[in-house]
DNA sequence: AAACTACTCAACCGCATAGGT
DNA sequence: TACCTATGCGGTTGAGTAGTT
């Protein structure tokens, strides 16, 4: 028999009293094991309700009222890149929750979204009017292009010598953004820091990163210890105006 | 003013995973 | 290794509210 079944345990809406006495009791002793709070602090609840009104309301910082239109973007930004990980999208957004992200996508983004999504693609490539190049082949001091392609066949540059598992692509993504994506493989073991910082000075040269920074909006740092411990990093940027104005061939 | 509809968001539920034994 | 428990996550629900007829 379940605990819930033997203690008649509440449920619904918390009372302003309930509340008190979740605060007070964490402000005093912290948060040390979910399921047995609620009864020392006087609470016929779960401990999953009082983690998750915790949590979601009562904790300090918890920012409430409208989202910002930065908010926004990043929400659907990353959603555009993570799908539906509430969690690991409201960590992009201080003070936001994954319920708080969540019930904002299906209340106020979710629509903006398939409508976005149905807007005209770019136009195809043809040979009268071939679309832009985008590579580092003219970039002084970095590795030549042996295979590269515009951003409409989604396939754009593959380092094939020191890298050759490592690769860039653009793409244009299910909500109509331009998506360029690139990654570092490191077959099998994980190759040493210099390994991964060349990878990242090569798509992304000092001139460069600058304005890519502009644009990646806390999105996985490529030089992070995070990445090196991961045989793939990997960061993508969705703005337009970051591949028409900063990769295209000289 | 009443009835109905649409929207919002707090909360619940089930499942997956991590960590401990 | 298997089992148990706690925690975290995403899907879903439903009460309350706002807007419309």
């Amino acid at each position: 028999m379940s605990s819930d079944m033997k203690t008649d345990l509440k449920k619904g809406s918390w009372s302003a009293e309930e509340d008190q006495k979740l605060i007070s009791y964490i402000e005093k002793y912290g948060i040390w094991n979910w399921s047995q709070m609620p009864r020392f602090a006087g609470l016929s609840r779960n401990g999953k309700s009082c983690r998750l009104r915790w949590m979601n309301y009562l904790k300090p910082n918890v920012k409430r009222g409208n989202f910002s239109k930065e908010e926004e973007e990043i929400i659907l930004h990353s959603h555009s890149l993570l799908g539906n990980r509430w969690s690991a999208i409201a960590s992009k957004l201080p003070g936001r929750t994954d319920n708080d992200v969540k019930n904002y996508w299906h209340t106020h983004l979710k629509k903006r979204a398939i409508k976005h999504k149905k807007l005209p693609e770019k136009p195809e490539q043809n040979d009268t009017n071939p679309s832009p190049t985008y590579g580092l082949d003219n970039v002084e001091g970095t590795q030549q292009s042996t295979n590269h392609s515009n951003y409409v066949s989604g396939s754009w540059f593959t380092f094939d010598d020191d890298n050759p598992s490592s690769s860039c692509t653009t793409t244009t993504n299910d909500y109509g953004f331009d998506q360029f994506t690139a990654e570092y493989h490191d077959a099998g073991s994980p190759g040493t820091i210099d390994d991964l910082q060349l990878f990242w000075d090569q798509l992304c040269p000092v001139e460069n990163l600058e304005i890519a920074n502009n644009h990646l909006d806390g999105f996985s740092n490529p030089i992070s210890q995070d990445s090196y411990n991961d045989p793939i990093s990997s960061y993508s940027i969705f703005n337009n105006d970051y591949i028409t104005n900063i990769l295209p061939h000289p």
